[in-house]
This record gives structure tokens, C-alpha cells and sequence, in this order.
DNA sequence: CAAATCTTACTTACCGTTAGGTACATAATA
DNA sequence: TATTATGTACCTAACGGTAAGTAAGATTTG
């Protein structure tokens, strides 16, 4: 388990407040979609409280990324960490995901956003640090899974890594966007097992 | 070779202008961070010129994803009538849309927010169909490619369906992101082999 | 101890700017 | 001359942002 927990789980002070209702408006309708005053209306405060904790719009969106960046980044780290075969490092990470995805789809389309900036906003470019350490994380697991020879030699890592993330965050991004829940443990270990085994068996 | 070609192909027409500037902005910033003053400008006609032809924000919109999203589906179409292997169709899909995305990345760009939208937009609604007639047309390629006994039977169609897509999606939305070039027929060709053989080969 | 001051957490009321959109005049074309 | 295409000038609503003020508690000072 992590030892940090989410802004969105803390107490409901009012700066939780604007976070958790900018998070949910953010990730409904994006950065240019949602305005100071819906926040400020649907947080039950004045527009001045809300620059008066996150100085300007940025301010919060930039919050709510960071939030969310180092939660998902800690998590990876500690995968990486675990004492177990990277396959089941795959299966763990994508069950994670799964996991935090149902509990906190705001969280995670902020996680997505970074990752794949459709509309590139400005307030994007300070993270590409953050997004380059997770990648590096992810390409140094598989890179262990290939020289143990768990993984074909023949692979090329940076080709799998992108192919493997590739699908986890098309699966988020799938669920992000239905009303049913389609994410669950079994899902994790069925697409893991087909990366694994390949489309011919 | 398809015989309908794409607006942003056509003659320079004012129209046409106005829909390849409008493209490129919207590819750039999404539709919130456009406004019609820039759109205008930079077509160097006036605002009422805009809506004179394509009514108001929405409708401009909405021709550019309806644009792409034939373009894409027409072509999808004719790969899938194509009598070759089905790991050859995913081969041929994966180079046009990589070649189609170097050539007209706004178009492709439009494409990717209709399957995977982010903020969801009024405008996206009226387009349901045409994605899900996308997606039959690519499942029931896969489905022949496990019929015919090319792909393992023990693979689940709909999983497989998801994980090319989302691989697919995630090479493109990668290359719109960057500088340099990243996508060739090469790593088309790389990318349908590890799928078919996995990782442990 | 009490008056004065500072600090925190907010609100009221407003700023200049820009948003999408249009009524109407005019120019070009057929 | 009728229709199509484009420009001028403007509307209202909403935007992000802020200056100024205040109620309540904590802190300093006489």
C-alpha cells in the first residue's frame, strides 16, 4: 500500500472542496471548457477564494496534475520494487490501474491528459520531467524482464514498452468513457497473458 | 488507391481556406481553445464569412470530424476487402494510418478525439454510429483472422479488437506529439509481428 | 487584563477583454 | 437584376482576474 493518500480522500475543507469539484469539472469538460465561476459556484465559495488558494486557473490545474502525476509515478515505483516476475509486475500495474481508474476516473484522466496532451495547453510543458521518470521506470522493468530471459531476446524494449502502455491506457481511457464498468483483475491478467503469448497461439 | 479525397486536398477555395486553418487550430488547441476571431484572422476572411458557410462553431467542427471519420472508415473498408492474410490487413491498416497521419496530422488528430474523447463535447454525440460502424468493420476482421484459424482460437475477438486499437492509437497520438518522425512502414510491419508472436518469443 | 494590531479566510463589486453571434450594407457574379 | 459571397459595425454574455473590504481568531503591546 502507499503510504500518501489522495487530496480528493482528505478532510472537506474548503481548498479539498474546489480541488475535488475542479477535478471532476476539469476532467468532464477539459481545461477551456470549464470556467473560474463554475467551479466557484458548484464549490459553494467566491471566486476570489478559489485564487486566493491556487493563485489563477493554472494554479489548479496544475495541482490536480501533480496530484495525480506523483500518486501514479510512486505507485509504479513500488511495482518495480516488488519481488515477483516483471510478467506479474505487468499484471500487478494493470490491476492498479484498473483500481484507481474506477475510484478516481478524474484523477486518472488527468494522468491521461499528460500522457497523451491532445490539446496542448500551456500548462503542460512542466511536467515533462515527471512523465519522463515514469517512463524510464516502466522501460527499466521491461528491460529486466528481457535480460532475465523471461522475455524474448528478439524484442525490441522500447518497442514492447510502448506497446504494453499503449494498451493499459487505451483500457482507461475505454472505461473513462462508458457508463459501464468494464476493468477487472481477470481483464489484467487476460491482456497480459495475450501480450505475452501473442495473437498466433 | 481511394477514390474521395480530403477537403484539405481540394482547391483553394475560401471554404476550403477557412476548413484547413480551422483544422489546424482545432488540431492545436482543441475546441475550446479556438476561437472564431483566430480562425477568421488567420483565413484572412471575416467572421461573418465563417458562419456563412458552416453556421456557427459547431458546424465547422463537426465537418472536420465528419470529414476525417469517412475518410478513415471508407479506407478501413477497402483494406478489409483486400484478399491477403488478416495479419497482412493489421500490417497494410497500421502503415496507411501511420502514412495519413505524417501527411494530414490534424485530420488524424480529429479522429483520435472522436474515440477517445477527452472532454466530451456537444459535438461529438451526433457520431456514434459512424464510430461504431468502424469498429464492426475491425472486429469482424479479426474475427475472420480467428475463423480462418490464422489467429489462436483461445484469443477473445473483442480483447484483441482492443488491444490493436489501442496500440494503433497509441503510436499515433504518440508521433502527433512529437518533433521527429517516429512512425514508417517498418515499425508497422514490427509492431503486427510482436502482437502475433508475443512477448516471450 | 484589555486595547491594538496582525493574520487567515473569505465576500462584494467591479474591471477590461474576449467570446460567439448577427443585422445590415455592399461587392461580385451569373 | 437576382443571387451569392464578403465586409462593417455592433450586440450581449461570459471570461479571467482583482481591488477593497470584513468577520473572527491569534498575537502583540501598553
Amino acid at each position: 500500500m502507499l503510504t500518501k493518500n489522495l487530496v480528493s480522500e482528505k478532510e472537506s475543507t474548503t481548498k479539498a472542496t474546489i480541488f475535488k469539484i475542479a477535478a471532476k469539472l476539469f476532467a468532464e469538460r477539459g481545461y477551456n471548457g470549464v470556467s473560474m465561476r463554475e467551479i466557484s459556484e458548484q464549490s459553494r465559495v467566491t471566486k476570489p477564494t478559489i485564487y486566493y488558494y491556487f493563485g489563477n486557473k493554472e494554479g489548479i490545474y496544475k495541482a490536480l496534475i501533480k496530484e495525480a502525476l506523483t500518486y501514479h509515478t510512486d505507485d509504479l515505483k513500488q511495482i518495480a520494487s516488488l519481488k515477483i516476475p516483471v510478467k506479474q509486475k505487468l499484471v500487478e500495474l494493470m490491476k492498479r490501474r484498473f483500481q484507481i481508474s474506477l475510484r478516481h476516473p478524474e484523477l486518472t484522466k488527468f494522468v491521461l491528459e499528460v500522457f497523451s496532451h491532445h490539446d496542448n495547453l500551456p500548462c503542460l510543458n512542466g511536467f515533462k520531467d515527471e512523465v519522463e521518470t515514469h517512463g524510464r521506470i516502466f522501460t527499466d522493468m521491461i528491460q529486466d524482464g528481457i535480460n532475465s530471459g523471461e522475455f524474448g531476446a528478439s524484442a525490441k524494449p522500447e518497442l514492447v514498452v510502448q506497446v504494453v502502455a499503449g494498451v493499459l491506457m487505451h483500457f482507461l481511457m475505454d472505461q473513462l468513457n462508458r457508463g459501464e464498468r468494464i476493468l477487472s483483475d481477470q481483464l489484467a491478467e487476460d491482456i497480459v497473458e495475450l501480450l505475452f503469448k501473442g495473437l498466433n497461439e
